[in-house]
DNA sequence: TTGACATGATACCTTTCGGTACCGTAAAAA
DNA sequence: TTTTTACGGTACCGAAAGGTATCATGTCAA
């Protein structure tokens, strides 16, 4: 089985690291800084950045002291490769989607 | 927050709800039916089958004793609309992504 | 050098999850 | 009518998930 595409959609399954992929789409952060914005310890935050990193969403690099966590696109392609085997259902859906990436292409 | 964002998400973060949404996308299937193409009791399928309902994946009508679950696209919805946010992201899967509508609409 | 700061790592707790077993009910078939 | 058959529902179990508390470590700054 996938192990990659497993990993991926359970990363995505928690709102709180849904939270943290949209904030990381702003820019780079550092664990402390992402804690900032929610209400848990930071203990709490490192594991779900773990989670993210384990499903491929996300890498980080160390900087002296701290850890500047950062999006990593390639890790969704799972997640949009499954999606696409449904092409024929959500055929509505798709259409819109196509129009948005037209729309920021140009 | 948006409940059904995250029942759709959780609902798809298991393999095993994976495999159901695939088996359905080929047809509507009972709850015996799909028990048949797992290694596991008629009520641990009926389980996933409840958490995909929430997700507004799938939906069923009962016939006579029998009843037919059904693949709900529209259920999809939710988990597109959150993965457009990040259309600037991944730009170049987003593009394989078009041509297989672009594709499949010819 | 000393102290504050950002992080890593671990143990522990509680809740949820995936699963089985078992019982009951309604419909189809003999 | 009697007997299968396809369900629904609940109780229960072990494992994993989400979270806190705590301690250790490396780094920056005074």
């Amino acid at each position: 089985m996938n192990t990659q595409t497993q990993n991926a959609f359970r990363a995505l399954a928690d709102p709180t690291r849904r939270d943290i992929v949209q904030m990381l789409a702003s820019e780079d952060m550092t664990i402390a800084q992402l804690t900032g914005h929610f209400d848990m310890t930071r203990a709490a935050v490192k594991k779900h950045l773990t989670v993210l990193s384990d499903g491929g969403l996300i890498t980080f690099e160390a900087r002296g002291r701290e850890r500047i966590n950062r999006l990593e696109p390639k890790g969704m392609a799972p997640v949009l490769d499954w999606l696409r085997y449904f092409d024929r259902f959500w055929d509505d859906r798709l259409a819109n989607l196509k129009n948005a990436i037209e729309g920021t292409n140009r």
